[in-house]
DNA sequence: TCGACTGGCGCC
DNA sequence: AAAGGGCGCCAGTCGA
């Protein structure tokens, strides 16, 4: 397939108009900057004639401005700043379009800003400032010139195999820089009255005066103290909590859920579910509504790349751990329908497919990985399957794990070996890298903390180099894993365009590590969860290669997202 | 009074 | 004896 045309795209800092510059391959400018009054309607004819790569600072900046307006692909400045800083080993260095630049030009680099927070702190994103440029610079030009080198340095990578799936990884990166910003702007259809209906059915009504606690929890807080001898106390402060349990003669370590659980006490089960239902009053209550999931959608910022192992993050609104129980709010809008797909048992799979244990992959070409090791290896005990390979992508010592550890390292040795490698790198302070190419960061001071360690500096150094070997040990899975995931995002989204029904068409609403959600149109969810189950097939192929390992994407059709699967 | 830190727990 | 990876967010706590 003959490479994109490129083309760099700069917006004006204020108004509608901006600039485009026609780039080849390597960056070089194929034709002079034109100046356009209105880039919206530039953008989307020269979109619908050629469908360039669009090169740009980052989607924040440059693309956000021109939705609902959808392109097919880009190539994101800072996203793939990233990835190569990681790559060339200067982890964590500041890449922003002005540093790059600096880089580039011998000139003091300025740090990254802090980023925006909070859901009415929109406008910061779009400031052209963010873009850290010095005064006086062009930022097409610099647009063009990063971008120039960022080919050359994708270029130098030597070895030919590992080139191309890096060029994967930066398109896919920037693949989820688009997504990411269309998903913001879009929002997860969220029904408010039904979120408000659970809340109240769990926590009482609301309470007029703001800040005050719902009568459910003010009940549970008074049945606790009378439960613990009558004396007043926050069950919100792990202090006084603590100290009140002592005082029944109940000598808690923490006030952690699972070692309250093992207190035969009324007022542990009273102190857990107040826990559970302060968390979702606290986390994901009606002032988390108020601020996140106004108008019927639920609007988020994701934050691509925003986990070191490429999994994304989240600003504002905990978008990635919303409670299970809240799905119950999230229903398609009437006419449309969910489809909600979720990878079963990603990360084992990955790992077989990373190794290429011949006994894993087996495991792993169809139907459900655990049973099929457990039938092996296990004796058809999945529960010790699924508690041993986890146990070993973790890092897992404790517990009764040994034993597992031992069957696995006997039966799959390439699976066992690859992980363990991947452990010994990052004790004696080496870097790994995902499938793709991610490069995870180098040992830092983090890892070596002898201040407040009672034990000699050996002992301590010692545990953070063990640290470290699971920190790495579970960073080529997890990386790998969102290596996929990536690959998916952007598989799913170029054949979602490709559906439409009159004018609306499906589009992804939801992500979180290995699930998505698409809000379509009733007609057409069929066609979107054939579209789901071809993506995950193109995405196993493009990371993987020739593997027998599958990665089965089941995906559900449904109205409400509490319903799927 | 405010920022940094901690404990704890939600999600994967 | 302790012994599991990655996040974000909240209330409480503590010190500047």
């Amino acid at each position: 397939m003959a490479p994109a045309p490129r083309t760099a795209l700069v917006p004006d800092p204020h108004g509608p108009g901006g600039r485009l510059q026609p780039l080849a391959e390597d960056g070089n400018p194929l034709g002079p900057p034109v100046r356009t009054p209105d880039l919206a309607a530039a953008v989307a004819e020269r979109e619908a004639a050629e469908q360039p790569r669009w090169v740009w600072a980052a989607a924040d900046s440059a693309y956000a401005p021109l939705l609902p307006l959808r392109l097919a692909r880009c190539h994101d400045l800072r996203l793939t700043e990233a990835l190569l800083l990681g790559h060339d080993g200067a982890w964590g260095a500041p890449r922003s379009l002005g540093a790059a630049w600096a880089r580039l030009r011998g000139l003091p680099v300025p740090a990254d800003l802090p980023e925006s927070a909070g859901p009415d702190d929109q406008d910061g994103l779009f400031a052209p400032d963010r873009l850290q440029l010095p005064p006086g610079t062009d930022p097409l030009a610099a647009v063009v010139a990063v971008h120039a080198e960022q080919q050359r340095r994708t270029g130098s990578i030597a070895d030919p195999a590992t080139r191309a799936r890096f060029r994967l990884l930066v398109a896919a990166e920037s693949a989820g820089g688009l997504l990411a910003a269309e998903m913001s702007h879009d929002g997860l259809p969220w029904r408010a009255d039904i979120h408000d209906r659970l809340l109240t059915e769990l926590l009482g009504p609301r309470p007029t005066v703001p800040g005050t606690h719902p009568s459910r929890l003010a009940e549970l807080a008074v049945e606790l103290q009378q439960a613990l001898g009558g004396r007043p106390f926050n069950p919100d402060s792990h202090s006084q909590v603590l100290r009140a349990f002592a005082e029944q003669g109940i000598q808690l370590g923490s006030t952690r859920s699972w070692e309250l659980n093992r207190v035969d006490h009324p007022a542990a089960r009273l102190m857990t579910r107040y826990k559970e239902l302060s968390r979702l009053h606290a986390a994901h209550g009606w002032a988390w509504q108020d601020a996140w999931a106004r108008g019927g959608r639920f609007r988020p910022e994701y934050v691509v790349g925003g986990v070191v192992s490429g999994r994304w993050a989240s600003r504002g609104g905990g978008a990635l751990q919303i409670p299970r129980i809240l799905r119950r709010a999230v229903v398609a809008d009437p006419g449309w329908t969910l489809v909600v797909a979720d990878a079963a048992q990603l990360e084992p799979r990955v790992l077989a497919a990373l190794s290429q244990d011949a006994g894993l992959a087996r495991s792993a070409a169809e139907g459900d990985l655990y049973s099929a090791l457990a039938a092996t290896a296990f004796h058809g005990d999945r529960d010790k399957a699924k508690l041993g390979l986890l146990g070993a992508m973790y890092g897992q010592t404790s517990g009764d794990i040994g034993p597992l550890l031992a069957t696995l390292r006997r039966r799959y040795p390439t699976a066992m070996g690859y992980v363990e490698a991947a452990a010994r790198t990052g004790e004696d302070g080496g870097i790994v890298r995902s499938r793709l190419g991610r490069t995870c960061p180098p040992p830092s001071a983090d890892w070596l903390d002898l201040t407040e360690a009672p034990e000699s500096a050996t002992e301590a150094g010692g545990r953070s180099a063990r640290a470290r070997g699971r920190f790495t040990r579970n960073f080529v899975i997890q990386a790998s894993g969102a290596d996929w995931a990536l690959a998916l995002l952007a598989a799913l989204r170029r054949r979602l365009t490709a559906l439409e029904s009159g004018a609306d068409r499906p589009h992804l609403v939801f992500f979180q590590h290995d699930e998505v959600v698409v809000h379509t149109p009733l007609n057409l969810a069929d066609q979107v969860a054939a579209a789901v189950a071809d993506a995950a097939e193109e995405a196993r192929t493009l990371v993987f290669g020739d593997t027998p390992v599958r990665f089965p994407l089941s995906a559900t059709i449904a109205d409400c997202y509490a319903d799927a699967k």
